[in-house]
DNA sequence: GATTGGATAAGTGGATACAAAAATACTTTT
DNA sequence: AAAAGTATTTTTGTATCCACTTATCCAATC
């Protein structure tokens, strides 16, 4: 299973595992382009175990969406054209609006604080320029749909953030700082301590949608 | 890439493939039980290969959450939980809300007449109490998803089709036949046929989160 | 009789070996 | 000099092998 929010610093139990963590965190930062092919041998001489891991370790970030493994023509990066770009978005916006559906009955008082402080770090990681604000808005995010208590839907919200990480970062790293951001991320605090999980659902949907089109204009002519 | 819907008669490219879809067809089908261990060397023998291919196999599977895999520990089949099987049909409910919102606008005459057909042939294996049901089931859904135009939409739908197979089965062995299913199934074809994508998605949501209970009667306390 | 300890068997993870396929470089032909 | 064919190299897919971990069985102990 991938991992996503769960920063998980745990020592990798097995080369599989090393390689999975080592080639996703390198297509999360943009290391690896698009379209670029991936050499089982190079990657496995890079972290030092031979290529029979780092096959196995493709096969999870195939299910993933991160690369294409096509038989007997190995292993590219897949990157995502514009309509996938808005496909992983609409995605987005309704499995994360079902999560804060479900988390806003389980709220309480500390965890708004707690967001309330999630969300000033982020904003000073987006002042500074660091491109820690991507990380800090997972952080965010990630910190909303635990509450759900449902296991696989957080997963699943968090793959669809790993592959729409690298274009978030491009994005970024272009506009200095999201400025509807904070409004909007206030905005949804403002939701979740309404007690309105329809209305907390519906703002989630909106913000998550209102992205999209934003991240698309730098999403550069992507490949496919 | 977990098949789903789009049942591949194609010869497997490679021997990873024919495993993938030999365990995975087992499973669908039930013939694996939950928390039951699979023994590479076994399936492998099983289907004249040797076990490597069924290891890559495992990880796919994993992935699509048939399966758990330990370090060291072996293969076991996953099976879900009453909350499992919950969340998973939660998921469905927005997942495939989505689906058919996008898809009213694209759908056509012919269309609802095919869709009719279906029903009319999903209501036959239902009658003749075949297990066919299931099949025919998923097939009239996907038909509709398919309509939206977002692969990675019906790719996920898919796999969570799959992973309620095993318990859609049960349940239609234990009660002869979905007595509700005809009138809502036609209901939905009504409602795409009004042309009001956010009243289709509604029913849709509605149809899904209604049959959860029904199976959960009959999901058997499951392990975990 | 249940529990612990340890020998033995079974299974897993990973490396290596090898055949087949694809990509590349190199001719040859026109 | 471009195109087509051929040889060579690279890479992939799979089988096999080995070291190490986990499971199973059986006896000794309480």
């Amino acid at each position: 299973m991938s991992a996503g929010f769960s920063s998980q610093p745990n020592a990798a139990a097995t080369a599989e595992e090393e390689a999975y963590r080592h080639i996703q965190q390198a297509l999360r930062l943009g290391r690896y382009k698009a379209g670029e092919r991936l050499i089982p041998e190079d990657i496995a001489a890079e972290i030092g175990m031979s290529r029979m891991p780092v096959r196995e370790a493709f096969r999870r970030l195939a299910s993933d969406g991160l690369v294409v493994l096509r038989p007997n023509r190995g292993c590219i990066v897949a990157g995502l054209t514009l309509d996938e770009l808005y496909e992983a978005f609409e995605m987005r916006s309704v499995l994360e609006g079902l999560a804060v559906r479900l988390a806003v009955p389980r709220i309480d008082e500390d965890m708004l604080d707690e967001l309330e402080r999630l969300l000033a770090r982020m904003e000073r990681a987006g002042q500074s320029g660091s491109s820690d604000w991507v990380v800090r808005h997972q952080e965010f995010h990630g910190r909303i749909y635990a509450l759900s208590g449902r296991p696989k839907l957080i997963h699943q919200i968090s793959a669809l953030h790993v592959v729409i990480e690298p274009y978030m970062r491009i994005w970024f790293d272009y506009v200095d700082k999201p400025l509807s951001a904070r409004e909007e991320h206030a905005a949804l605090i403002a939701a979740l301590r309404s007690g309105d999980a329809r209305h907390a659902e519906q703002v989630m949907q909106e913000h998550i949608l209102g992205t999209a089109p934003l991240l698309a204009d730098f999403a550069t002519p992507s490949r496919r």
